[in-house]
RNA sequence: GGUCGCAUAGCUCAGCUGGAUAGAGCACCUGCCUUCUAAGCAGGCGGUCCUAGGUUCGAAUCCUAGUGCGAUCACCA
């Protein structure tokens, strides 16, 4: 039974026996800092039941508990708020009980279904950017997060391999690629990329010269040439052309090899992949199949559409009139299929921008209509654009953050200031070469995963990434110290001593309430599907660490006892901060 | 215009299902490296919680209206 469980059922007994009354619930909160207490019993709520004055009311089953309660030795009342002391006891079995657990905080599997997590889903004309990146640290995050939580969790992103965007890049590669080829300094996405832009800009001043020949603006970009050049591509694509679908998967294959150079950088995977040019076949049968049991209507000119009209949205078309299929046609698909290929998948998780709210909405509702149990277990993780100062990115414009680059400046932005620092001499290059790029995608992992998901974030590569105070590597560098004291210790405490008999310091039962918290931050995490709520715990303890670490004398305690006991108190943290760090897939240094 | 999201210190953000004088970091100012890593610690400065109503013993938190910013409402993805 929990400190808080065991508490509660004291209350109700001391309002049934003082009060005559029946408690439904007992509301707890932290003591804060200024009163004497470990836990606090809000009295008002009880006044519903209770009639009284809450502080005299507070008074009685403090006295209560104090007489009652072997773990309660102290109390104090302050307006309607019972301050209740715990004794050291309770929070010395709590540690023992948990300082020897590697995994603290995870939960085994226990559920038989599965979730699939899709994340990153880009399209393949040009490189990751930090939008990308936003996506991608979340989705694998909230992966991990679900994993901890005890889910089986499958990893996954739907590859927008097809389609306009594509042939822009391979028209352009055409005209003006001259047999070009990825390089040693030049990966394949960013070469695809390049003309990507190319096209743009041919584009551009395509529309400027019919501009000046007298078409109107809307005109002109309906007739450039380059871009109706383009849409032939589409259509040759689609008719299944020899040369065109060689060019599209030559160029798919470059930029397919950079992906997994940046993933592979980043840290993350995925257990399962699906191609948009795969899937949105399926979707058609299920339109199809839609039309026929009605949950879908067809047009006079062909085109197929859903009715939402009674769940308070539109008509949304599922199909064109030319028969060809739209987003939401692939998106049916994908999700049908991926349930096929996966039985034991129970839910869904789409980490996509909040730009595509609606789309999701709908889709959700059409895979209900279309009568799938699973559909009730689709979640939109819905997150905030990453926009800078300019404005948004634009990858045709050249106006984005690559991730690449990203990555490399914070590694060099580590690298300056551990330079700088000069704690490293007897590392060899290669050792600090990885620590560089540990403690950077630390910083840029760490800065992007603590805010909420739904807020936008606005970068502005001026100001750099922060290496100080509520920062990924601050949290590094304390796990760090940990390590050198546990390199240093000579302590030859055994794995299964027990701890007792030990008065706590302030600050040591100030870090043993905080990691008693790690659990339920797991479990919260994982119902709210938000790395903040870890990333947010992980400061606060890694503060409270620090703060025990600079006021109390580790190895230099009084008594072998109290020293072995803060040993083993500051691995645990540090096992406590590996765990929290990992669902983050942030990595956590030896030294640094 | 309809719908959805966001609004808290100069800046970046916490604030759980309503609870005590609203908390951190950065920046600025003071102290602390002959003792376990100063990417640190201890402290100071800094707030009409967007506005106006409402519910409540009690509201940054819930409800309504408004303001500002963003997104979306395509036979684009």
């Amino acid at each position: 039974m929990s400190l808080q469980d065991t508490i509660e059922f004291q209350v109700k007994s001391a309002v049934k026996a003082l009060f005559q009354s029946e408690l439904e619930s007992v509301e707890f909160q932290a003591t804060r800092k200024e009163f004497a207490g470990d836990i606090t019993v809000v009295v008002f709520p009880m006044l519903r039941v209770v009639k009284g004055n809450p502080a005299i009311i507070g008074e009685q089953i403090g006295q209560y508990l104090l007489d009652h309660v072997d773990l309660v030795i102290g109390f104090n009342v302050v307006r309607g708020f019972l301050n209740i002391e715990i004794n050291d006891v309770h929070y010395l079995n709590f540690f023992n009980s948990i300082k020897d657990n590697s995994t603290y905080g995870y939960v085994d599997q226990k559920d038989d279904k599965a979730v699939m997590v899709e994340y990153s889903s880009p399209n393949t004309n040009k490189p990751l950017h930090l939008g990308h990146v936003r996506n991608v640290l979340l989705g694998y995050s909230v992966a991990e997060i679900l994993k901890a939580s005890g889910k089986k969790v499958y990893k996954t992103q739907i590859i927008n391999d097809r389609g306009i965007h594509i042939c822009k890049s391979m028209l352009a590669y055409q005209k003006f690629g001259a047999n070009e080829t990825p390089t040693e300094t030049l990966k394949g996405d960013k070469l695809v990329g390049n003309y990507y832009v190319k096209f743009d800009q041919a584009y551009k001043a395509e529309i400027a010269e019919l501009i000046a020949q007298g078409q109107s603006e809307e005109a002109a970009k309906k007739n450039a040439p380059i871009l109706l050049e383009a849409q032939q591509m589409l259509i040759k694509w689609e008719a299944g052309d020899d040369a065109v679908v060689a060019l599209w998967k030559k160029m798919n294959q470059w930029v397919y090899d950079g992906f997994d150079v940046t993933y592979k950088n980043i840290g993350v995977d995925f257990d399962a992949y699906y191609y948009e040019s795969d899937t949105y076949l399926l979707g058609k049968e299920f339109v199809a199949e839609g039309l026929k049991s009605g949950v879908f209507f067809k047009k006079e000119d062909g085109s197929v559409w859903c009715d939402l009209t009674s769940d308070g949205l539109d008509e949304k078309i599922v199909l064109r009139s030319d028969g060809t299929a739209v987003y939401m046609t692939q998106d049916i698909g994908t999700a049908i299929q991926r349930i096929k290929d996966y039985p034991d998948v129970g839910g869904m998780v789409y980490t996509v921008g909040n730009e595509q709210d609606y789309h999701f909405k709908v889709l959700f509702l059409i895979l209900k209509k279309l009568g799938f149990d699973w559909a009730k277990n689709l979640f939109h993780l819905s997150y905030g654009m990453v926009d800078l100062p300019s404005g948004k990115m634009k990858s045709r414009e050249g106006t984005v953050v690559d991730a690449d680059d990203l990555i490399q400046e914070m590694a060099d932005t580590a690298e300056e200031i551990s330079e700088e620092l000069g704690k490293l001499e007897d590392y060899n290059q290669t050792e600090k070469e990885t620590l560089y790029k540990t403690i950077g995608l630390g910083a840029l992992k760490y800065y992007i995963l603590k805010v909420d998901p739904k807020k936008r974030i606005l970068f502005d590569p001026k100001e750099s990434i922060d290496f100080q105070g509520n920062t990924g590597p601050f949290i590094q560098y304390t796990y760090a110290r940990i390590q050198s004291i546990l390199r240093k210790s000579t302590s030859t405490s055994s794995e299964d001593e027990v701890f007792s008999g030990l008065t706590l310091h302030e600050k040591e039962k100030q870090l043993i309430k905080q990691l008693e918290l790690f659990p339920e931050v797991i479990q919260n995490a994982a119902e709210q599907h938000s790395p903040a709520v870890v990333a947010n715990y992980t400061y606060e303890l890694v503060k409270d660490f620090n703060s025990f670490y600079q006021n109390v004398s580790i190895l230099g305690a009084d008594t072998d006892l109290e020293k072995s006991f803060r040993v083993a108190l500051s691995k645990s943290v540090s096992h406590t901060i590996k765990n929290a760090f990992q669902v983050l897939g942030i990595e956590v240094p030896e030294r640094m």
